[in-house]
DNA sequence: CGCGAGCTTGACGTTGTTCAACTAGAGTGG
DNA sequence: CCACTCTAGTTGAACAACGTCAAGCTCGCG
């Protein structure tokens, strides 16, 4: 299933991370000859919670979801990654455990570094650390907006707040076709896969959306930020 | 109001951070020129959310209250600390921006450091901003805790979850007087009043706990373990 | 053709919020 | 010293929000 390749290096990748930006020839070059690429089908699993930490990850083809397991109950979707993104884990520099899991929406390929190698260049070059702790506060502070609208937003405001991540943040269109299904787009929500699936219908309905099977339109997104505030 | 003093310096500071043990003696030396020394009475903002993100500061005395504000509901509490413990703001190197407000619980001391001079030894010393990346990173668990406790479990698993913390982590005792104000406790569990008043009143009657006013005491931390999982 | 997985719908019961009223204590001014 | 107001805490009842359960549905696949 998983094929290992290594086609290119990490100085001409196309799909080099931002963050990589500010690292130096010989550097890029480190990383280069200490990191291995893989490819995922489908629903595979790339990082599992509770597993040890051992390598961060940079995707660079597909799409991929960010969730926190609970025993017996429902999964909770964190955020969905594309690429061009860095994927490390919390437990880095503390217990060197997986505080989450990450698995794969499509066909996907993600470079694997060794956290040893990467804690080493963090030691060297101070540029890149302190865009590593930028990195870091971007997710804390979305990790905020998370929080705020699971707690504090009625069901439908949080299934606009996931039709209005899915569309602006991720598809990048008011049009979209998603492998997410019913119930990952309920884990994003927080919500009954069934609540979900009411809402989505109540949207249809009230014209703000239009959707058959996993294609989605918005159509009134006026209507959906305006859901989204009162709740 | 508030007072500024600046008694002693940063090298013998009694409630030097853990995290500063790691600065060489100029840099402490350097800490120690451009701080400043606030005393707050009960009640008054540390840091407001929305404004400018400006320095970080360091708790030597009291206790305050970490919250997200959202306008007309309640807030949410997202923690609470304690000597010694350094606050920052995840607008760090991102866009120098509060995102959480922070309150006195009751007389505290804070000691602020101008984020720039904070940027310059990071830059300086690798290793001071490992371990601040490993701070970060231990936020960040502790965060998924939350998320999840305030997600996936019902109210009776969410107070017992806050009766639990403010046992372990905050005054670590099984019996204690809070300066919290019932509201707060609600924000913390992030549920009305009214409902943390009403379950509070079912753990004493089940003899789970006891309390007077604001003095707590946990008579069976099994039986609010057993709540915090089964919900 | 039949099977299974994911999706959809309806009915129902529980959970938790909201509103309103009441209480107790602390401060204020006549 | 007594009304008074103000705030925080408490209680009850009504209602809305949401999850659960059960059934039927669709579609792709063997």
């Amino acid at each position: 299933m998983v094929e290992i390749t290594k086609d290119l290096n990490c100085e001409e990748c196309p799909f080099k991370l931002s963050l990589f930006k500010h690292l130096k020839q010989e550097e890029l070059a480190y990383l280069n000859e200490n990191r291995y690429e893989v490819h995922f089908n489908t629903g595979e699993t790339i990082f599992k919670q509770g597993s040890a930490l051992t390598h961060v990850a940079c995707l660079t083809r597909g799409l991929f979801k960010v969730y926190l397991e609970d025993r017996s109950k429902n999964n909770l979707m964190l955020r969905i990654l594309k690429p061009t993104e860095l994927i490390g884990g919390p437990g880095f520099l503390v217990d060197s455990k997986q505080y989450f899991s990450v698995a794969a929406l499509e066909r996907s390929t993600a470079c694997f570094i060794d956290l040893k190698v990467f804690e080493k260049i963090l030691r060297q070059n101070s540029e890149f650390a302190l865009q590593f702790i930028a990195y870091l506060n971007t997710i804390h502070i979305n990790l905020y907006d998370k929080l705020l609208s699971l707690t504090h937003k009625n069901m439908h405001g949080r299934v606009a707040d996931t039709l209005i991540y899915l569309s602006k943040q991720i598809y990048k269109s008011l049009n979209f076709e998603t492998t997410l299904s019913r119930q990952d787009l309920a884990d994003l929500s927080s919500i009954a896969k069934e609540s979900f699936i009411r809402i989505l219908k109540e949207f249809k309905d009230g014209g703000f959306i239009q959707f058959e099977g996993n294609s989605f339109q918005l159509k009134d997104t006026e209507a959906l930020h305006r859901i989204s505030k009162s709740s």
